[in-house]
DNA sequence: ATGGCCAATATGATTGGA
């Protein structure tokens, strides 16, 4: 089973890379995030001719998550629990059958958050907390479990290419990384940090000032394991590559291999 | 790590992104 996940920064806008994308790496499951568009006017029918069942959680304008599946949706649900107010589309859940039970995966896009002195800050580590009580309690149902997506954070100074000069930014600040170890201290394994020490595996790099051919790039997209699928592991990669395409993401595909079996 | 970008919006300027 491979699953993947890529903030693709518009689906509409990166149709013909997905597609490509999806033929070469051919994953199971796909977490997408930053689609930007509201569900209606989602792109289905160029994933569903490759193969794929489509489940959206999207908004007008901005965020907006989805997961593709080549194996049907047992559960889908859309919205990260704990407040009712928060009306960004930024998470959405759905399980499959496997011949070992449940696979349980989640498309994540956890708040950016800057400025820091702001109530975007604010709102960042609140989600953060949230997300953490969720994983608290999904982890007691003690399955397979794949939390993927854009997390916003940079985990380690060895996950950015110049730390000095994101030292203030709400991506890399010594609360944020904290949060991000509460959650992952729960019991969760980082893919690519279980199959790499490298440094310079970035996920990110910026659209502005050359950052992609200098490679100033970030780490902070990631596939967050529950031990049942850590377990499972057997490939990490990051499809980096597709950076260099014509109208690229800022953002890259990120994809883990489990060794488990569909239904 | 900002000179330089990109996407969406009743759009020609603003907001959000990271």
């Amino acid at each position: 089973m491979r699953i993947a996940t890529w903030n693709v920064n518009s689906v509409k806008q990166r149709i013909e890379n997905l597609t490509a994308w999806l033929t070469e790496r051919a994953p199971d499951i796909v977490c997408l995030q930053e689609t930007k568009t509201v569900d209606e006017a989602f792109p289905r029918q160029p994933f569903e001719a490759l193969g794929y069942n489509v489940a959206v959680h999207g908004q007008k304008t901005f965020n907006g998550v989805a997961i593709l599946s080549k194996y049907k949706f047992d559960e889908v649900t859309p919205g990260l629990p704990g407040d009712p107010a928060d009306y960004h589309a930024r998470f959405i859940e759905a399980t499959v059958s496997t011949k070992s039970g449940v696979l349980r995966v989640a498309s994540i896009y956890l708040p950016n958050g800057n400025p820091p002195d702001t109530e975007k800050y604010s709102y960042k580590i609140k989600w953060m907390e949230r997300l953490t009580k969720y994983t608290h309690e999904r982890l007691q149902l003690e399955e397979p479990l794949v939390l993927a997506g854009d997390y916003n954070v940079i985990p380690t100074a060895d996950d950015v290419h110049n730390p000095a000069a994101w030292a203030a930014d709400a991506l890399f600040l010594p609360l944020t990384r904290e949060k991000f170890r509460t959650l992952t201290n729960l019991g969760l394994t980082d893919a690519i940090r279980a199959v790499s020490d490298e440094k310079g595996l970035y996920t990110f790099w910026d659209y502005q000032a050359g950052a992609w051919p200098k490679n100033w790039g970030i780490r902070i997209d990631h596939l967050l394991l529950s031990s049942q699928a850590a377990d499972r592991l057997t490939t990490a990669g990051i499809d980096k590559h597709v950076r260099s395409w014509e109208r690229p993401s800022d953002h890259v595909p990120v994809y883990v291999d489990l060794d488990i079996e569909a239904a």
